[in-house]
DNA sequence: ACAGTATATACTTCGATTGGTATATGTTTG
DNA sequence: CAAACATATACCAATCGAAGTATATACTGT
């Protein structure tokens, strides 16, 4: 993959924040729709560019879909969320609410039963 | 500078080779153009949006144009520029031809007198 | 087979970005 | 001041990417 790619990749924040979210581990695209509070259309089609790419890949469980980056994850990825992580930034400050919200969320359908993802994410996304 | 701006910007293979130059020391308009081998509007315009936003900055000596990073360079640009150089892509290996392609010519200008740019360059860009 | 849920795709519209041509600006030298 | 050089800007056409609406697909449980 090229770096250009990449980068126009992440140049959007939205995109950028769903790559954060993923690299803490696989979600279904419900979950991160709750999480970013973003129309379906939108999440959808941003998840199939990026899968489309290289970035992303998903499997079905169910009516859901799981995804996950592509292992090994790309150097030039890890790098920038590292670096990101440390900065101070709007839009780094951004992805730590993600990560927290992240974790609210797992908790919650580990604990609720039927809950939409509960028996298809609980295992796979506490890993 | 946000995040997202950053890499919009590297996301184009002729401005992240911009940087990638400047990173090395200031260089003159023409001297990049030289080295990129690339139009004179597109550079100009080019590095004109990079000052704008914030990465670049130039002065002028006589007829020529210096421009330099802005001073601290961002740590995304240092961080990537890092990663890319130990990498193995198509871009990254641009990125060291172009820097070889820099020492030659910073050694051609300073030995030829009169040369476009010799008497401005050859104190600045060789530090 | 049907209804419900989760997700994806087609189509259209609109604004942003790019590349090119022509021209302008600023500087030096004779 | 005119000519030459280096660089920047204005303008236009073409392309691209983003966003929204509507619709399709895939799966599950009844």
């Amino acid at each position: 993959m090229e770096a250009s790619e990449i980068y126009r990749c992440i140049a959007d924040p939205q995109r950028l924040r769903i790559i954060n979210l993923l690299e803490a581990g696989p979600l279904c695209v419900c979950h991160m729709q709750e999480i970013l509070e973003v129309p379906q259309v939108k999440m959808s089609k941003q998840l199939s560019s990026m899968k489309q790419l290289g970035l992303l890949e998903a499997r079905r469980e169910g009516t859901w879909m799981i995804y996950n980056l592509v292992d090994p994850v790309e150097e030039l990825i890890t790098a920038n969320l590292c670096c990101l992580r440390e900065a101070t930034c709007a839009e780094c400050e951004q992805l730590q609410r993600d990560l927290s919200k992240r974790e609210k969320l797992i908790l919650k359908i580990a604990k609720i039963e039927n809950d939409c993802p509960q028996e298809v994410c609980q295992q796979i996304t506490c890993r």
